[in-house]
DNA sequence: GGACCGCGTCAGGATCCTGTGAGGGCCATC
DNA sequence: GATGGCCCTCACAGGATCCTGACGCGGTCC
């Protein structure tokens, strides 16, 4: 199934949005602001984001370089602004597509279906099992030699970040800032806490960790060998 | 370079166009009717096209579907017509945007760049490789013989810096101020020693290095032939 | 042939980084 | 008001990394 985030502040448009993507075979999450926009991107990992410019709290293009900072998920973005600039500035910021209200609805869930189809080959959601631990990323589930597994939104956060990237160092900044947001980049004390908790509820030997290696002075890579 | 395919046979527009996109560095091809411009498609191997609807022989969807037929090239509509049932035809016959005459060149060139970013992509950095060696600068991770190596920061930047120069002679002072930072210059001992650190990691003579040259009182280079 | 210079190598200690435990603040629930 | 869960800060021991200095070796120049 299609996830799409759809992202306005007017009801009646995330209302219509909503109903027609849903008539579609979408599944459909929402979002009234970038800070919720932004998380749900995290936790739902939609494959198309539909995103209204005109959010209360952040800036549109803020949002997108926020977006795009981690994902390469496609964006649409909707927008009652018709100047040439305001364009320009949303798709060079890394949205894909950008439509004016009033928008026509068949036009726009057909640049929808022309985005998805570009963009919608590989969706191998990334390795989920690992040693004695299988994750549901989709559900937030975690499983260890069958057991359910309790984590908290911070350690499951973490977690998803370095099972999205498998294989690859993340430096420490950039888990500090995917994870707990800009001006925590130098709370290491933070990250050392986590993933050893993270360590503790997942590795069979926390001591001496098989997946969630350390690489010294730079930061964790997940290894799902 | 980027080629870019614009078919339109209202010359005015085409030239137009061709000063534009040549003057953003992109390397231009033009087709004045369909089966030329599918001519052209097939000869030219464009990254890009910008198609206008209204042409002479062709319908544009057609030529939208003659094309999807064996390429996957971006492709851009450009159309006089703003009815909402042609751009959900064009859009669903396999263009990947539709922009409406009169348009804002801003607005366009916009629209390309976003596109040919979205296809550039799959082209990911490639893991270098040389001799038994490949590496992945992405995922900061290094194979010798299909097994993982690990190195410390110090070492993987000053390897970064030397696989960034491929065949370059790197001075000394040059590598010193980009692994080191200012204030290091003269201290040449260091980079002696991480340079026979990386070539006891991944030579396979580091008596005889193959990949990492010495160039007596000059610098380094990284050799990858 | 001898002095000199640049390069590769080795071992030492200083420095930084990491894992771990304990403890306090905050919030929601009871 | 008390409890428990979660998050953050601090301190410290052990380990990894980095820098410094000293030593041979081979080539170059006088």
């Amino acid at each position: 199934m299609t996830r799409v985030l759809v992202v306005d502040d007017e009801p009646q448009i995330l209302r219509a949005l909503r109903i027609n993507l849903a008539a579609r075979g979408y599944e459909v999450t929402t979002a009234a602001d970038g800070e919720s926009a932004l998380q749900a991107a995290r936790t739902e990992a939609p494959d198309l984001v539909v995103l209204d410019l005109g959010l209360p709290d952040l800036d549109g293009a803020e949002v997108i370089a926020r977006l795009r900072g981690w994902t390469t998920v496609p964006i649409v973005v909707l927008s009652g602004r018709t100047d040439s600039a305001d364009k320009v500035d949303a798709l060079d910021a890394g949205a894909d597509d950008y439509v004016t209200k009033p928008f026509g609805m068949d036009e726009l869930l057909a640049r929808l279906r022309a985005m998805l189809r570009r963009a919608g080959e590989p969706e191998e959601e990334p390795a989920v099992a690992f040693g004695d631990v299988s994750v549901d990323l989709a559900a937030t589930r975690v499983l260890v030699r069958g057991e359910e597994v309790r984590l908290t939104p911070t350690e499951w956060h973490l977690l998803e970040v370095l099972l999205r990237n498998p294989g690859r160092l993340m430096g420490h900044r950039q888990l500090l800032l995917e994870v707990w947001g800009p001006g925590y980049e130098t709370a290491q004390g933070n990250l050392r806490l986590y993933m050893a908790q993270l360590r503790r509820k997942l590795e069979a030997d926390p001591a001496r960790p098989a997946y969630f290696r350390t690489e010294p002075g730079m930061g964790y890579r997940f290894d799902p060998s």
